[in-house]
DNA sequence: ATTATATTTAACCATATGGTTAAGTATTGA
DNA sequence: TCAATACTTAACCATATGGTTAAATATAAT
């Protein structure tokens, strides 16, 4: 449990990577879009991928010669359960969470 | 705000951190007493409250020689909120928080 | 068959991270 | 005043991380 942990939030700890997480929100995405916005080799781009494969935050699928990357959103249970039994703050309601998602999309559509 | 994430998610990447927090949930503590169940040297685990008052999660107040560690679960709040965000899966109820808060607080007195 | 596309693998590099030991600095107690 | 306590700082080390370029692989298009 520890060691997913570890692979969880240090996955969740580079903002590249945080980045690709919220660009899977809007659809599932193939390594080369992914990495189009980014500064950044390719094969960069493939490690930060990986490294998300293995902490369980996306999964990868090839389908002929693409990778098709997909947001598994339930990999962040874990780590989010983690954070809420600390419990001393309150949940932002749903709103506020759409909210987000928005500014996080414009955020990328800009960059 | 991207700076400050990747300090609070690398924070959380480490088990050692983690279970400091877990132990400061129960009460403040001196860096000795914080040090005692680890087999570590006092200046590892100085740097790692370090690393926790610089993402925010602990604050120290240094009374006499002793410096107080005091948990900050406010500190937690940008990283769960931008988990949140994702909100694909059910947050778990307080019943099964509180659970996992007695679990971790048997995890650490077991060590 | 040849070429272009989509991606991964390999080898490498600089810097960051997590640990160590030894020495330094306050503060408290005898 | 001198020693013990509670740290922190400094210097160092091995390994991990995040990037690079060049080469390899597999599929699709011409």
């Amino acid at each position: 449990m520890q060691a997913k942990l570890n692979e969880l939030f240090s996955a969740l700890s580079d903002a590249t990577r945080r980045e690709i997480l919220i660009m899977l929100l809007e659809d599932d995405m193939a390594v080369t879009d992914v990495a189009h916005p980014f500064d950044m080799s390719l094969p960069a781009i493939s490690k930060h991928l990986n490294i998300l494969s293995n902490a369980g935050l996306i999964t990868q699928e090839r389908r002929g010669r693409v990778n098709w990357c997909k947001l598994e959103p339930d990999g962040l249970r874990e780590a989010s359960v983690w954070m809420l039994s600390f419990g001393q703050f309150d949940i932002p309601d749903i709103e506020d969470l759409e909210r987000l998602i928005e500014s996080h999309i414009d955020l990328i559509q800009t960059n």
